[in-house]
DNA sequence: CGACTCTTTGAATTTTGTCAAACTGAGTGG
DNA sequence: CCACTCAGTTTGACAAAATTCAAAGAGTCG
């Protein structure tokens, strides 16, 4: 068998393993499971509320957005997906779509059966964990976004979403020193964060001029980590990351 | 082995009943698990942030809150626990809680060793997929709640979450006609929706003075069930109950 | 009857949203 | 190379929603 380090390529197998350790024949089933790899561009909805897809997606590159519409027209992002992130798993057990999916950013997505997916669950019980567990912390994720909806004012709401996207980011590998790419715009932001793009533009702004970011041509900067946690009031522990330290 | 509707009296098997079809031997396996039923008082915690439970509970009966403060002393409640609900099961699997759980009415819980549960998923893999399958549930309410707090204002907000616990509570049973036990109170039910236990009572008086509904006594009625569920823009797909009809 | 929790009310304030418009920078086509 | 478009950002003035603080009622329980 290929030495261990070789299966890490694969970003599911490395979003896995930054939660729950896996043995080599583990990782070596993930990586034969046949995928379906697309390039989407920007925008463009992978699987929308209502539809009931028979495969589910693995994020290779780029960023998505999972969300809910209202009737009247509003929106709630309810997850951002990065890196090696599964944003549709549950129609793996769940048949119709609650929520939808699109690209925030051009994207490589790539696409298992469902009946792939089942069939290694059935041989390898701790991979089924390990996507289990993996549901388990998205549901630790919306909690945490829901405490910060419900909770936080503006300033500290957005700092929260800062930290945590920062420390997702770091667990696969995406960031280097303070810094990682952030291709969102105001106006997603204050869908995810529940407030309106005026409101996101002016709260950027005080975070701006006090100094806990620098967000310029999509890259985000975090000059003083423990300041913004603080102001954020951040705990990591609901993202259930095996290694969660700043520097790698 | 004994009629299949005996073991129908078991509150979770009556749960995972409402969202996936198990055969009889699987619920024979459910009943079977050895569980330490115990009674907790009103405002009671189950379980704190930074515990590391053994085990998980079932409520057979009673209604418990999920919740997570916030470092300035507030409180998010994400999740109300009915009968038949595992409100922490996620300890299974995610070892340090990143939540607490506590009673909000008197309680009968009862207690499954992880280890029961771990042999029972082994044994029976169609029940760790309904198990699996109740907290991607779960999730979806936390999209829906989130929803609501991040993009309605208070008075949908507040019919949303009337309209889910009914429906919820119609699937394991607990609603008769348009009426059934709602025994939270308004500083909770704030802490839920994000909002202050004064602005509550206002909506709450108006959701009343439009005859939406009837809150009294620790009892809710619903006159009529379209006309609230289009004030709040409720549609019932995200809990993915098996059978959802408004009479049984 | 207290003691208690829960609900209700009023008034002033703050936060956030709405609307409308101007500005910026990247890319496009004449 | 210069208008031109287009998406995204920024600004100002005003309105609406929700919070805060404070206090008074109501209902329940020992």
């Amino acid at each position: 068998m290929a030495p261990s380090h070789v299966f890490d390529a694969h970003p599911l197998v490395q979003k896995l393993e930054s939660i729950f350790a896996l043995a080599d024949d583990e990782k070596a089933a993930i990586l034969s499971m046949p995928m379906q790899v697309a390039t989407l561009r920007a925008d463009q909805d992978v699987v929308r509320v209502g539809d009931s897809p028979s495969r589910s997606c693995i994020i290779l590159e780029g960023m998505t957005a999972t969300y809910v519409s209202t009737s009247k027209g509003r929106r709630q992002i309810v997850s951002f997906g990065i890196m090696g992130d599964t944003p549709d798993l549950q129609s793996l057990l769940l048949e119709e779509m609650d929520n939808s999916l699109s690209t925030l950013t051009p994207c490589t997505l790539g696409f298992v059966q469902h009946a792939v997916l089942r069939d290694v669950c059935t041989r390898f019980p701790r991979i089924a964990a390990a996507l289990w567990r993996s549901t388990l912390v998205d549901a630790a994720i919306f909690r945490a976004w829901m405490t910060s909806i419900g909770q936080r004012e503006g300033y500290s709401r957005m700092a929260h979403l800062f930290c945590e996207l920062v420390a997702r980011k770091r667990a696969v590998g995406l960031v280097e020193e303070d810094r990682c790419a952030f291709p969102i715009t105001q106006t997603e932001l204050a869908d995810a964060l529940g407030m309106t793009a005026v409101h996101v533009n002016r709260v950027l702004q005080a975070l701006r001029s006090d100094g806990h970011i620098v967000l310029d041509q999509g890259w985000l900067t975090v000059p003083d980590w423990d300041r913004l946690v603080a102001v954020a009031d951040f705990d990591a522990t609901y993202l259930h990351v095996k290694e969660n330290r700043p520097a790698a």
